[in-house]
DNA sequence: GAAATTAATATGATTTTTCATATACATTCA
DNA sequence: TGAATGTATATGAAAAATCATATTAATTTC
């Protein structure tokens, strides 16, 4: 390489740009940005969102199943949830066929804003797409679904102890 | 829906399971897991291993581009770069061209650890494209690729100002 | 060429996040 | 049954992240 000791700017040809973790990150937080602004301004951070449109898909989740899905690590729910409940966003009600478990319910209010701001995600969504070639989105979404599942699958065998 | 009200577990088809954001954010944080799990017992977190990345790319980039470039938000990085320095991994030198930026430079120590850490990405890399039908991770870099270039076209008309 | 503007980095104060572990309930199995 | 183990949530203390803004240097504009 005698020509032009790379050109100390943007298209490097290296390591990350194309590394799946860093495009994956990359894509994640870029895609993300714009509607995260909005999520603020509507008073929430982005794991409150998060959980508030995990709870509208699955009304009543204990915290455990809560925190994996919406991406956030346990002790950290337990303390948005806390949060969140002053706020009258959510409720916590203990599960009677099991006395550990804590069960988070969307309030009325929690529901009003989440169904105020799905309906702009969708919109969000949608605009994202149409920056793309015409089904270059579903194949992104099927490429991710497939990925999902492969690494479901896998840490599902890293967990399962060896057969004796 | 009479039948089954939404049996409370996995399987829900609700909003998030395909909203591309949520798809982004999981896959990157399940691709990302097993590979920060190993960046952290070699004692780094993961903003630094990013750092060292980037870096391993294009030495001597101004902290603002490391920021832009590592995904992390400029004040973080300055001090985890401090961090670094301290570590021995990078070293700090003014721009004799402008004398406000900051270029950051590996190390022999933080070179010699991003040397030993690349190839363990990309073992891993293969690894998790091997979960993969064949030819369907090519397909999703494709796509992740397609949708930062989509955008970064349109944060740059976002930044834009109205023509006159 | 000086004032005003823009850009790059640093820093103080506050809030989050993390990590390890405590606590309480459940389940297993001997 | 009851000791041992496992699971769900909570919490204290420490570390890290964020936000607004200070500081310094460069660039533009008049």
């Amino acid at each position: 390489m005698t020509r032009s000791d790379k050109i100390a700017s943007e298209t490097s040809n290296g390591f990350v740009d194309d590394y799946l973790l860093y495009l994956l990150a990359a894509a994640s937080d870029a895609a993300s940005a714009q509607f995260h602004a909005l999520v603020r301004k509507n008073g929430l951070r982005v794991p409150e969102w998060r959980v508030l449109a995990c709870l509208h898909d699955n009304d009543g989740a204990m915290i455990t199943q809560l925190a994996r899905l919406a991406l956030v690590e346990q002790s950290r729910l337990t303390r948005i949830i806390a949060q969140m409940e002053v706020r009258g966003l959510v409720s916590r009600m203990g599960d009677p066929s099991d006395g550990r478990r804590v069960c988070v319910h969307l309030s009325d209010d929690g529901n009003a804003l989440i169904n105020r701001l799905v309906p702009e995600a969708r919109t969000h969504e949608a605009k994202l797409l149409a920056k793309l070639s015409t089904g270059d989105g579903q194949h992104l979404k099927q490429a991710l679904h497939s990925l999902l599942a492969a690494l479901e699958d896998s840490s599902a065998a890293d967990t399962e102890p060896p057969r004796s």
